[in-house]
DNA sequence: ACCTGAACACCGTTCAAGT
DNA sequence: ACCTGAACACCGTTCAAGT
């Protein structure tokens, strides 16, 4: 990439992270640009489709979240080792707005620039499910995709003003749901 | 009304009625007056906001769907009054994309169209909640809202196409996680 | 190789002008 | 009393023209 290019695409990237956390997931791309000063092709050029921002943008958190799964995995007892990680992924969603919706349609469109780091998410959170399973300590009834979509269930809840104050509540009744014997 | 208004006035909620079904709560209303052959300042006279539109599409079904609260209620014990009524509400926001959003929002702003009958089917689910609480059949530390959270949150997941074929068994979670003991 | 401005086809919302 | 067309300020996406 050339120098200019590279100051382009990095400037674009930080101020479609102030403009993603303010505005959540659908945040104007043109008003991106406007705030990057740059041509609106440009931005385009760089990141052709949203989920390619997205991806920029999230690749590195998205990672590091599937990482603490696998540290927890073999630091901590099967169901503590779930409940701390669903607190994490649940915080992780909580950060920017509608981006779970978009991480669910990415989960099915393997097109999608999100598809690899999402479903790496995902298998991610399937391996601890699978072990609490093992043990005895989680619902049997349940897959990784499911595991998912309470996640982004949670997300959406927490993206409601009239529900926000309630997330950590209602995610412990979810996480005692997950662990219920049945 | 004159009669040419009243004329319009329905027909206007007909096609409404359809696109909201096809495309969600936040359907084109350009698109809407134009299905309707009638000029767009029209569709804002009769409804001056989406919230107004939507209320007028959804008072009955609303209104039924907490009638029908009272009906368990009365019918049934009540942990089966409340399964059943979670239900209920959970297949209707699944009629409607994205409804469920305004809602969320709907039952915090007092000056909102819908806040009526939002208000109205919080306190419908919240009696059943609260029965079944007293019969000790229900979690004690849920109230009215932390319901509609998870009924919306229900609603989210159902929205996502990946997701929707799951939405049965996760609301099974759901109601097990409702009815634990704790 | 990279960038820009303008174009196209859409929105929601408001308002002056018509009958 | 009711309706319409046009205007305004926004979108996302594409593309010819510039350096």
């Amino acid at each position: 990439m050339r120098s200019d290019a590279r100051k382009n695409y990095d400037h674009l990237l930080s101020i479609a992270r102030e403009a993603v956390a303010e505005r959540g997931a659908d945040a104007s791309l043109r008003d991106i640009a406007r705030r990057a000063g740059v041509g609106l092709a440009t931005l385009y050029r760089h990141f052709p489709t949203r989920e390619a921002l997205l991806e920029a943008l999230l690749r590195s958190t998205l990672d590091e979240l599937a990482q603490k799964a696998a540290d927890l995995q073999s630091s901590k007892t099967s169901d503590e080792a779930l409940t701390l990680w669903l607190r994490d992924a649940v915080a992780f969603v909580q950060g920017y707005h509608g981006v779970v919706a978009v991480m669910a349609a990415a989960l099915e469109d393997a097109d999608s620039a999100l598809h690899a780091s999402c479903t790496n998410l995902r298998s991610a959170g399937e391996n601890l499910l699978i072990q609490a399973q093992a043990d005895g300590k989680a619902r049997a009834d349940l897959d990784g995709i499911d595991l998912f979509a309470l996640i982004g269930a949670l997300g959406w809840v927490g993206d409601q003003p009239a529900f926000n104050s309630r997330v950590d509540r209602i995610m412990r009744v979810v996480a005692d749901a997950l662990l219920a014997s049945k």
